[in-house]
RNA sequence: GCCAGGUUGCCCGAGCGGCCAAUGGGAACGGACUGUAAAUCCGUCGCGAAAGCUUCCAAGGUUCGAAUCCUUGACCUGGCACCA
C-alpha cells in the first residue's frame, strides 16, 4: 500500500497535494476514504474525466475506499468558466445527466465485494438547505476577499463577462460536499484535475474551520498535448466514453492517432503497463516509429477499459480491414459488414453522383464542398482516387451489393450504404 | 428605471452608403505524405456547375443602392439611480 502514491506520481498521475508526507502517511497507515467528484453537465463522462477514474480504481485496488460523487447540486449552479457563464441547465437535463454518469463510473470500480466502493449525489445533502442556512452555517466561513482570488472568478471579474452571484457561490457549494462526506463518512482524501485546486481546498478549509481537522488533496495534472491544448477533442468534438456519442471505433482511432511526443506519458497514465514494458515500447517509438507499436497497445487497452474487450476486437479488426491492405474490394462480406459497422455514413442510391453521395454520408457539408475535395484529390472510393465530381455510382462500387467505402483524406472512413 | 457602448461567417476581429460574399488572424479541411505524429510549404474554407442567390441580432424604414444611416424590439456590457 506504501507503494500507491509512488507509483502515481511515476505515472504522472500527480499535479498537486496538500502536504505530501502527511498524504504518505496517511496513505500508509490504512485504508482511508476518499472521494472524486463529476459534474453533470454533460449526458457522458468524457476523456478527461478517465484520467481521475483511472485514480481511483487504482485507489480502490489498493485497499483504500472509494466514494464517486456526482454533482446533481453543483451541476444546476456550474463551476465558473474563466471566460464567460454558464447557462442554467435544467433540473431534468442535470438528473438525466446525474444518471447517465452514474451508471458509467459503475464499469470502472468494484461496487461488491469486501471494499465496495460508494456511489453519493450532493443534491441528497444540499436540497434542503435554507437559503438562510446555507448562509449562516456555511457563508460565514468563507471570506469573499478569498473567494474572488480564486482564478477562475479574479478572471471573471476582470472580464467585461462579469460573474453572476450564482456561479460566485459555486465554491461554498462544492466545499460543503467534503465537510459533508467527512463528517458522515469519514472521508479524508479528495482528488480532482488540477483545476479544481481552488474548489477542492474550499472543503479543506471548511474542515479545517467547523471540524478542526486537516483532510488531504490529490489532483491531476490536465493532460495535454505537445501544443498545449488540452486532449480528448477529435474534429472539434469531445471524446466521450458512452459509445452512442462516441463511437468505439472512433475512440480506439484517436488514441492510434496520438502523436509521438506523448504516447509515453499516456501509456502511463492509463494502462498498467509497468516500467520496463513502457521503456521497451518507449524504444519502439524511438527506433520504429511507423510500427506505431505504443500507440496500438495504448489503443487497445484504454479501449478495453471503456468498451471492453469485445468491442476492442470488433474494433481492432475493422481497422485492420479497412486500412491493411489496401484492396477493400477482395473483403469477404462477414468481414465487411463488420468493419463498417461503426462507420459513419449514410445511404444512397445507386446511379448518384459521387458529388452526391458525399453530401448524402455527410463526407461534405455542400456539393460545393464536395467538388473541392474531390479537386483536391482528397477523395477515394474503395481506396481508388476519384477524380470525376459527375462520376455516378454503379452496382460495382457497392461492394457485395451493400456498402461502398469512401475515404475523405488519408484517414477518414465512411460507409455509403445502397438504399432499396 | 435612466444614460452610454455593443451584437459581423466555427472563434477573435476589420469594415469608407456603392469597388463587400465582406480585410486580417486563429481554428478546421485537402494536397505534398506512406495510417507515424509534429513541423513546413501550397491550396480551400456561405449556397450554386454557372448565371446568380441568400447573408453581417430581429422587424420595419430612408435611399437608385445599406453590414454601413434612422426607428422599434431582443440580448450583452459598463455607469448612475433605486435599495427607509
Amino acid at each position: 500500500m506504501s507503494d500507491l502514491l509512488d507509483e502515481l506520481q511515476w505515472r504522472g498521475l500527480v499535479a498537486q497535494t496538500t502536504d505530501e508526507a502527511a498524504l504518505r502517511e496517511a496513505l500508509d497507515g490504512g485504508p482511508l476514504t476518499m472521494y472524486v467528484g463529476f459534474d453533470p453537465t454533460a449526458p457522458s463522462l468524457h476523456f478527461g474525466n478517465l484520467v481521475q477514474l483511472v485514480v481511483v480504481r487504482r485507489m480502490q485496488r489498493a485497499g483504500h475506499h472509494v466514494i464517486c460523487l456526482v454533482g446533481g447540486s453543483t451541476g444546476l449552479i456550474g463551476d465558473p468558466k474563466p471566460d464567460s457563464e454558464r447557462v442554467l441547465r435544467t433540473k431534468e437535463q442535470v438528473a438525466d445527466a446525474v444518471a447517465a454518469i452514474r451508471s458509467q463510473v459503475e464499469a470502472f470500480l468494484d461496487f461488491d465485494g469486501d471494499n465496495p466502493a460508494r456511489m453519493v449525489n450532493n443534491l441528497d445533502w444540499t436540497e434542503g438547505i435554507s437559503a438562510l442556512d446555507f448562509l449562516r452555517d456555511y457563508g460565514k466561513y468563507f471570506r469573499v476577499n478569498g473567494m474572488i482570488k480564486k482564478d477562475a472568478v479574479s478572471a471573471r471579474l476582470n472580464s467585461d463577462a462579469g460573474i453572476s452571484y450564482t456561479e460566485f457561490s459555486y465554491q461554498i457549494l462544492q466545499g460543503l460536499d467534503y465537510l459533508h462526506l467527512f463528517r458522515e463518512l469519514g472521508c479524508t482524501l479528495q482528488t480532482g484535475a488540477v483545476d479544481q485546486w481552488g474548489n477542492i481546498l474550499a472543503g479543506v478549509d471548511l474542515i479545517r474551520q467547523t471540524e478542526g481537522e486537516h483532510v488531504h488533496v490529490l489532483t491531476t495534472p490536465l493532460l495535454t498535448d505537445s501544443t498545449g491544448r488540452k486532449y480528448g477533442k477529435s474534429e472539434g468534438n469531445a471524446i466521450w466514453l458512452d459509445p452512442a456519442m462516441t463511437s468505439p471505433y472512433a475512440f480506439y482511432q484517436y488514441f492510434l492517432n496520438v502523436e509521438d511526443a506523448e504516447v509515453v506519458k499516456l501509456l502511463k497514465v492509463f494502462t498498467d503497463l509497468g516500467a520496463d514494458q513502457v521503456a521497451d515500447l518507449e524504444k519502439q517509438v524511438r527506433e520504429e516509429p511507423f510500427r506505431r507499436a505504443a500507440q496500438r497497445t495504448l489503443a487497445e487497452q484504454v479501449t478495453t477499459l471503456v468498451h471492453g474487450p469485445e468491442a476492442t476486437r470488433a474494433v481492432q479488426d475493422a481497422s485492420a480491414a479497412l486500412f491493411g491492405k489496401g484492396d477493400v474490394t477482395v473483403l469477404d462480406e462477414r468481414t465487411l459488414a463488420d468493419a463498417t459497422a461503426e462507420l459513419p455514413g449514410g445511404e444512397v442510391a445507386v446511379g448518384v453522383t459521387i458529388t452526391d453521395a458525399l453530401v448524402a454520408s455527410g463526407v461534405a457539408d455542400s456539393r460545393n464542398a464536395a467538388r473541392r475535395l474531390i479537386a483536391e484529390g482528397g477523395v477515394s472510393l474503395n481506396n481508388v482516387k476519384v477524380g470525376d465530381p459527375e462520376a455516378v455510382l454503379v452496382e460495382e462500387d457497392f461492394l457485395h451489393g451493400r456498402v461502398a467505402i469512401v475515404k475523405r483524406g488519408r484517414k477518414h472512413l465512411v460507409a455509403v450504404r445502397r438504399s432499396a
